[in-house]
RNA sequence: GCGGACGUGGCGGAACGGUAGACGCUGGGGACUUAAAAUCCUCUUCCCGUGAGGGAGUGCGGGUUCAAAUCCCGCCGUCCGCACCA
């Protein structure tokens, strides 16, 4: 009897071979086709956790199949190292976050090591490394340059007790996710990167990337929210008797016009009212003189910014007393209205009312009685068929619309359109839902952003030569706010310009700004520039990401727009950074609660007489299966399931069942499975009796399993390949020795190697084969051995199976009718009748129609 | 509300329009063992039948086709994204 595989000595023998030897260094001078293979850096939370196994194990596949095809293979691996949690950390504990933030890099460094990852660590980088983000510092010069960058006042959430900016994702029903301070909107100054300069380009991008899923493609597509439109203006006037109020005097000098964007010019004659955002001008002017309307536009502010606040909040507005003049009649007014759903950051802040084609409108007017008027009508409709409870959005012809009447929804938007340029008060235009990219944060663990604000100079870029603006390190986070604030030595700094005294920014980038460019920097990394461009254009673009759905706008957009950013400066000649996009699923468990609505952890239940019970005997419900949380407790760490079994046990069943898009759930049994497997296929190897003489149906079975691995690889479809393993596996198994067969256990192993690598070296040395499995080729298959001589032939009588013949291959259609024909089944049946039809798909199938 | 994905055994899932359920897990039976673990063999969609065999079956209802899990139409359900975007 053959010994065990034992994982606990294999893993480290070969993790520390392939690490002196250099495996996984990739060469940009290599001559052999490159392939660039990413999976999402890491954050440094302290450990890994499952789903990062799962991410990197798919990477892992790929990249060491492809070097096993012959690719120079970049892998490389790094760590998103600013961000909140760390200063939480400072906050909390006491420790630095610089100190925090490294411990837990290193102790996560260990744990994807102890996994067998083929990764290049000699291009490691940390984002809080002062050399990369000195290198981000100087890219943002090089877009502030450009003209790519602006300061402006911008609404924050404020937490109040924190004194921070908090992102919208940590806002939770209005409350500060840490402070649980009600949160306020403030006006801040903020650096602001112009993507919505992009908008087109990312959004015409995205058709060239036929490697990403579409899902995602349409995520960005929507959040782009292109659409084509109308920009014009309406005059205003003072309604009749109320010419001479003060609110209306001031409005008008406010807005003596009033700019409105809309997607349906051809409704302009349906138009009932004109209604602007609680924070347009012309709002703000009235209400600087109208108290009531200075109350109504509060309580728009009042209300939430949460989905749900927003949903059931019912549309109000205020009648300011202005009118405005409808540009294709001069004695056409319409009632000018402060309105609660009217966004001022989208088109210009404005509307005008079109209630029969518009249901937001049809609200509004039902609510204050303004004219409802159908200016489209269907087929089934005429110009005076009444509009009913709600509004009609549809396509149709126009009517009630003059010089429009007749015409299709599209026609009459053009001949508006041309109308409008042609008279001078309107023209075409393209929206965005996209805005700006604020990337200021009131933060300290995160990249300085490299400016300096001098009260005579305004903010001036810091030099070149003075880059890196590197984080202070003494600063204390016992007070609430950002320590950089108080860092006064730090801060002060003299102007560049005029050589005063001036105080650096305190604020910091956004971490997306750190993970925009990492996949450049690992492609090249000169000390002295961000990057050779030479070197990152000899690896990019990424040829395989692979990461969470969870990043499939705000990351992916931002580092589209950052490598379109480059391009347009010269700096890189890529398009796009990521050339195929992979979102793996997540990791799940089944969750567990105590009778109180408590979630246990699994190691806290157990199974007495078939049912579950908590430590203290109470019993314990089975939750859902939920991604794995801490908050539902249903956590698996892997250093102990790996310290268990093996890493390629735990890689495999990483790889094993769920389709790599979808859920996996962590089970025990799987694991266990697992496991099994790996001791199977080194039984093979390690008992192996040499034979003699061919084994054809083997080897035809060999020949199968190359290109089905193969193709199940190259199709990031993991779960397939296992399978096709697990057949070939057992198909070796079972087969008498023979030459075929040795030679079938060798080309497992290497077919397992990108799985499986710490048990494919060892039964690679095992078997006697040179030198490394990682370095061995991938196995070809002959084409010819892919089929059988003998086939199975499904016959079918009227579309129902009725038999399954064995037949030679390659048989005619008579023959292959005269076989089918002559089957008791077929005959019993048929019962005498005689076949009308007989189709016959060659060396598949028989269907006779009776 | 808008957009999208998905729905197949006890479970995860396979299946160029052509033998539904590969492979794995679970469970049943058996072998080996003093015993257990490990390992191996074997069965496992449902219904009728001792059996040979027959019938039903891919969320539901229609349709196209010699043939539909797969294509088309209409429902139902689950999940995800966006959300007062003019």
């Amino acid at each position: 009897m053959a010994g065990r595989f034992d994982p606990a000595v294999a893993d480290v023998r070969w993790q520390r071979r392939w690490d002196d030897e250099r495996c996984f260094v990739a060469d940009t001078a290599s001559a052999k086709p490159k392939s660039y293979v990413l999976e999402m850096f890491p954050y440094p939370s302290g450990r890994i956790h499952m789903g990062h196994v799962r991410n990197y194990t798919m990477g892992d596949v790929l990249a060491r199949y492809r070097r096993m095809q012959g690719f120079e293979v970049l892998h490389p691996m790094g760590w998103d190292a600013f961000g909140m949690p760390a200063e939480n950390a400072a906050m909390e504990r006491g420790v630095h976050p610089e100190g925090w933030t490294r411990g837990n890099i290193a102790a996560m460094r260990d744990q994807l090591k102890r996994l067998g990852f083929a990764l290049d660590w000699s291009r490691e980088v940390a984002t809080c490394d002062p050399e990369y983000y000195g290198h981000e510092q100087a890219l943002f010069l090089d877009l502030y340059e450009a003209g790519l960058v602006y300061r402006k006042e911008s609404e924050v959430n404020w937490d109040p007790v924190d004194r921070t900016v908090l992102a919208n994702e940590q806002v939770i029903d209005g409350k500060g996710w840490r402070s649980g301070a009600t949160v306020e909107r403030r006006k801040l100054s903020q650096w602001f990167l112009k993507i919505t300069d992009f908008a087109d380009e990312l959004l015409d991008g995205l058709e060239a990337l036929d490697q990403w899923p579409e899902k995602v493609k349409l995520m960005q597509e929507n959040w782009i929210g292109r659409s084509d439109g109308l920009r014009f203006r309406f005059r205003t006037d003072a309604a009749g008797a109320q010419r001479d109020y003060p609110w209306v005097e001031a409005a008008l000098a406010a807005a003596p016009e009033i700019e409105v964007f809309t997607t349906r010019p051809d409704t302009i004659f349906g138009a009932s009212f004109v209604a602007v955002a609680p924070d347009h001008p012309l709002a703000q002017a009235v209400a600087s003189q109208n108290p009531d309307a200075a109350d109504f536009i509060a309580q728009c502010k009042a209300v939430g910014t949460s989905e749900e606040a927003i949903e059931s909040q019912e549309k109000s507005g205020f009648a300011t007393g202005l009118e405005a003049i409808h540009p294709l009649d001069p004695d056409w007014r319409l009632e000018v209205w402060i309105a609660n759903f009217v966004l001022m950051e989208y088109g210009s802040g404005a509307i005008f009312g079109v209630p029969a084609h518009d249901q937001r409108d049809h609200e509004f007017a039902t609510k204050y009685d303004l004219p409802i008027r159908r200016v489209v009508a269907s087929p089934t409709q005429d110009k005076d068929t009444p509009i009913g409870e709600t509004a009609e959005p549809g396509e149709g012809v126009l009517v009630n619309s003059r010089f429009l009447d007749g015409l299709s929804v599209e026609e009459a938007k053009d001949a508006v359109i041309r109308r409008a340029e042609q008279e001078g008060w309107g023209k075409r235009e393209i929206a965005y839902r996209l805005r700006d990219w604020g990337v200021s944060r009131q933060r300290y663990w995160g990249t300085p952003i490299p400016m300096i604000h001098c009260d005579r100079c305004g903010p001036v870029a810091v030099p070149r030569e003075q880059l890196p603006v590197v984080l202070p390190q003494d600063v204390t986070f016992d007070i609430p706010g950002n320590p950089l604030d108080r860092a006064m030595e730090w801060r002060q700094a003299s102007c560049p310009k005029c050589g005063g005294e001036a105080l650096r920014e305190t604020d910091t980038f956004d971490t997306f700004v750190d993970s925009s460019w990492y996949f450049i920097r690992f492609a090249s990394q000169p000390s002295d520039r961000p990057f050779d461009k030479a070197d990152a254009e000899a690896w990019l673009p990424v040829d395989q990401y692979i990461g969470g759905v969870e990043h499939a706008i705000l990351h992916l957009l931002y580092a589209r727009f950052w490598t379109r950013a480059l391009k347009r400066i010269g700096r890189l000649d890529i398009d796009e950074p990521f050339k195929g996009l992979f979102t793996q699923g997540m990791v799940t468990h089944e969750t567990f609660r105590a009778p109180d609505g408590r979630w246990l952890s699994p190691d806290e239940v157990r199974k007495e007489g078939g049912k579950l019970v908590a430590a203290d005997g109470a019993p314990v419900s089975r939750g859902r299966v939920e991604k794995m949380s801490k908050s539902r407790r249903n956590t698996v760490d892997p250093e102990p399931i790996v310290a268990k079994y093996g890493a390629d046990a735990v890689r495999w069943f990483m790889l094993s069942d769920s389709p790599p898009e979808r859920d996996l759930e962590w089970s025990e049994a799987g694991i266990e499975g697992a496991a099994r497997f790996v001791q199977r296929v080194w039984k093979l190897a390690s008992t192996e009796a040499s034979g003699e003489g061919a084994d054809e149906a083997l080897e035809r079975k060999l020949h199968r399993t190359i290109a089905g691995v193969g193709e199940a690889i190259e199709g990031l479809q993991f779960n397939k390949a296992v399978a096709f393993l697990y057949e070939l596996t057992s198909a070796i198994e079972k087969a008498p020795p023979s030459a075929t067969r040795a030679e079938a256990i060798v080309t497992l192993v290497r077919l397992a190697a990108p799985m499986a690598p710490h048990l494919a070296e060892e039964c690679w040395a095992k078997l006697g084969q040179q030198g490394l499995v990682v370095g061995a080729d991938w196995p070809s298959f002959d084409p010819a051995k892919l089929v059988e001589d003998e086939v199975t032939l499904a016959v079918q009588v009227n579309g129902k199976l009725r038999d399954t013949l064995k037949a030679p291959r390659g048989l005619d259609r008579a023959e292959a009718e005269a076989l089918a024909l002559a089957s008791d089944k077929v005959q019993r049946q048929l019962a005498g009748a005689s076949p009308r039809k007989v189709i016959v798909v060659p060396d598949r199938l028989v269907n006779i129609v009776a």
